[in-house]
DNA sequence: TGTCCACTGGAAGGGAGGGCTT
DNA sequence: AAGCCCTCCCTTCCAGTGGACA
């Protein structure tokens, strides 16, 4: 019997292994890390002998290979840990993405959570307790395991701006406060300005050791993506010239390995779906545009309703008008929407907020200027296409409807009715 | 030269919703 | 059940401001 599937399952796939094209998988090997990766393991090697490792600062642009190298650097620790059972102390590494686990309670309560022995009983809870407690608790259970860890804090710069220093306090502290065990903290982030921030004690802990990532050069990704291409594609699926145009793509942007990858993995997804043998340029060509459009349309889909909605109110406007927008007039409007949704309308301050955020997702520009007499606004613009943002706005069912149903002419009736 | 607009952006705090403890 | 705690999302309050206009 036929069915749907068939001509794909039957069909040749040019993939032998697609996680290996995936920027979160990490390699047997570490391509043009060398150095990195051996700075490190000059650090931590301390570790290994019982000692505290001093804290460190990992910074590098995005896809510059910080995840990777630590990750690297975990499984290279569980290796030694099962074969020289005759280490001193145990090593113990414990790897947080702080902007997924971004609150002070979260990250202690999160590394408290690795120590445990007994699931479901010793368990602290995401939420409940005082903070305090939480901190008793994690480092008496570091004390128990009586060993070093390693705390990989990534993407740290997202921890401080949400709840500020507190939780690297408390960590750069800790070893004052153990007895037995020891910790220590690594830091990685592509932004460096927050540590100007800090508080001048947290910063000098946790900086002990520094260590910058270079961003890779075109012959380097290259390297990267001809190693993952004969790992995770047929062979003649792709040639050197492919995996030459990602790598100057990427070394465009900054050197970004991540992009790099993803870049071959979607060229070899639309040469799959084409039914082609090979990745042609064409191929890679189509992807930047899938790619691009893929980062708006999940940035968007991500967002709040409300804020669903001053985006909406700002493609509305932007379409409408050949005028610049200003945040006043984007409120009116938002105003408009929500009551015609019957949802809950937000002050002005908050949806200037919105307007400030949506500028930082680059899903927008807002640009604060003077009009003089006539006060101090941001001037807005679409920085994607309208048309994509509200294609991904209609996948909201409530939205959708309200697309259709909107008139031009109701939204400025209301803003002429009420003097908001 | 001073005024004043239409906001901005920081700070503090409320309260809903999750959960723990006694 | 009452009293806590934490986070998240907002609101309220308010000082601050660049520059057109009188």
């Amino acid at each position: 019997m036929e069915t749907i599937f068939d001509r794909y399952l039957n069909g040749e796939s040019i993939f032998r292994n697609r996680e290996v094209l995936r920027a979160s998988h990490t390699p047997e090997r570490l391509l043009h890390r060398d150095h990195e990766i051996n700075q490190l393991a000059a650090v931590l090697s301390t570790a290994l002998r019982g000692e505290t490792p001093s804290n460190m600062f990992i910074y590098g642009q995005t896809g510059t290979g910080k995840t990777a190298v630590a990750k690297y650097i975990g499984r290279e620790i569980d290796k030694i840990n099962r074969r020289d059972s005759g280490l001193k102390q145990k090593v113990t590494h414990i790897y947080i993405n702080c902007k997924i686990v971004n609150t002070t309670y979260g990250v202690l309560a999160n590394i408290g959570n690795s120590f445990i022995k007994n699931w479901g009983k010793d368990l602290i809870p995401f939420t409940g307790w005082p903070t305090e407690k939480v901190y008793d608790q994690l480092k008496q259970r570091i004390d128990q395991e009586n060993g070093v860890a390693i705390i990989f804090l990534d993407e740290v710069d997202q921890l401080f701006y949400n709840s500020g220093d507190d939780v690297l306090y408390y960590l750069s502290t800790m070893n004052t406060d153990l007895s037995e065990a020891k910790v220590s903290i690594i830091g990685i982030s592509n932004d460096l300005r927050f540590t100007e921030l800090l508080n001048p004690k947290v910063r000098s802990r946790l900086g002990e050791e520094r260590i910058t990532f270079k961003p890779y050069k075109a012959s380097q990704l290259f390297d990267i993506l001809a190693d993952r291409a004969e790992n995770s594609l047929r062979p003649g699926s792709w040639d050197s010239g492919v995996i030459n145009l990602c790598a100057a793509l990427a070394a465009e942007e900054n050197g970004d390995a991540r992009k790099a990858i993803d870049l071959l993995r979607i060229a070899a997804e639309i040469t799959n779906r084409e039914g082609d043998e090979k990745i042609e340029e064409d191929h890679v060509r189509m992807a930047t545009v899938q790619i691009e459009k893929d980062v708006v349309a999940e940035v968007i889909s991500d967002l709040p309703l409300q804020q669903k909605l001053v985006l909406l109110a700002i493609t509305l406007e932007d379409l409408s008008s050949g005028e610049k927008l200003i945040t006043g007039e984007v409120y009116r409007t938002y105003n408009y929407l929500a009551r015609r949704l019957n949802m809950n309308v937000l002050t002005q301050r908050s949806i200037s907020g919105m307007v400030s955020e949506l500028d930082m997702l680059g899903i927008i520009t807002a640009k604060l200027i003077s009009k003089g007499r006539y006060g101090r606004t941001k001037e807005i613009e679409m920085a994607v296409d309208p048309d994509l943002v509200k294609t991904v706005l209609r996948t909201d069912q409530f939205l959708n409807e309200l697309i259709d149903t909107i008139k031009g002419k109701d939204i400025d009736g209301w803003k002429q009715m009420s003097l908001i």
